[in-house]
DNA sequence: AAAATGATGCTCT
DNA sequence: GAGCATCATTTTC
């Protein structure tokens, strides 16, 4: 699949553009892994959104064209690095929650503090951390092919497999029954719990 | 195995 | 001032 039709599946639906991530490879430098789990969430109708009231300083990445770098900062603790999705103008995008490490695993190692290989990339705030992520990464197109000095992602060779479930940390009420949660079925020991 | 807890800081009301 | 798209560690069944 060529970066231009990647970035037309992410223009046209949220939902549909998170099962196209999987399988996709995540690149920073020499670091590389193959993402396994990702969320959709839809601006104008998902209360999980951080669009869903609209436009605020906070979230204008997600109102970019599809395949732009959303990275904020949670829980006072993580970053987050989410896709854009749909076209310019709308706040949809698409949470990156976890990977398994093709490449650079020293370097990942050394910056999460542990060992375990299964524990690298198995959650937002670690694949973050792993891959030195921070605002700085905010608003970068991650599939043009001329900037591929800091981040970029590399389309699948082909669709994943996946199984859909529940959005994971929403309060009820809050759009946390969507079943939009995509996980590659083959890998799913690379997910987060 | 599951539940509780504390760390930590930015955003929006 | 409340509420988070979390994680690691500790505590409890």
């Amino acid at each position: 699949m060529t970066v231009d039709q990647f970035r037309e599946i992410l223009r046209r639906d949220v939902v549909e553009g998170a099962k196209a991530l999987l399988g996709a490879t995540l690149v920073r430098g020499g670091l590389t892994a193959r993402i396994v789990e990702t969320e959709a969430y839809r601006s104008d109708d998902d209360p999980a959104s951080h669009c869903f009231h609209g436009r605020t300083p906070r979230n204008w990445p997600m109102y970019l064209d599809a395949g732009f770098a959303y990275v904020y900062f949670n829980y006072g603790v993580h970053w987050m690095l989410n896709v854009s999705a749909h076209e310019e103008g709308d706040g949809s995008g698409i949470l990156i929650r976890a990977a398994q490490p093709l490449s650079g695993l020293e370097e990942m190692r050394e910056r999460r503090g542990t060992e375990l290989d299964r524990n690298l990339l198995s959650g937002p705030g670690k694949l973050a951390k792993a891959f030195s992520l921070d605002g700085s990464y905010n608003g970068l197109d991650l599939l043009c092919p001329s900037d591929l000095s800091q981040i970029h992602l590399v389309p699948p060779a082909e669709p994943a497999e996946y199984t859909a479930t529940e959005r994971i940390g929403l309060a009820i009420g809050k759009g946390h029954d969507y079943p939009w949660r995509f996980v590659d079925a083959a890998r799913s020991e690379w997910a987060s719990r």
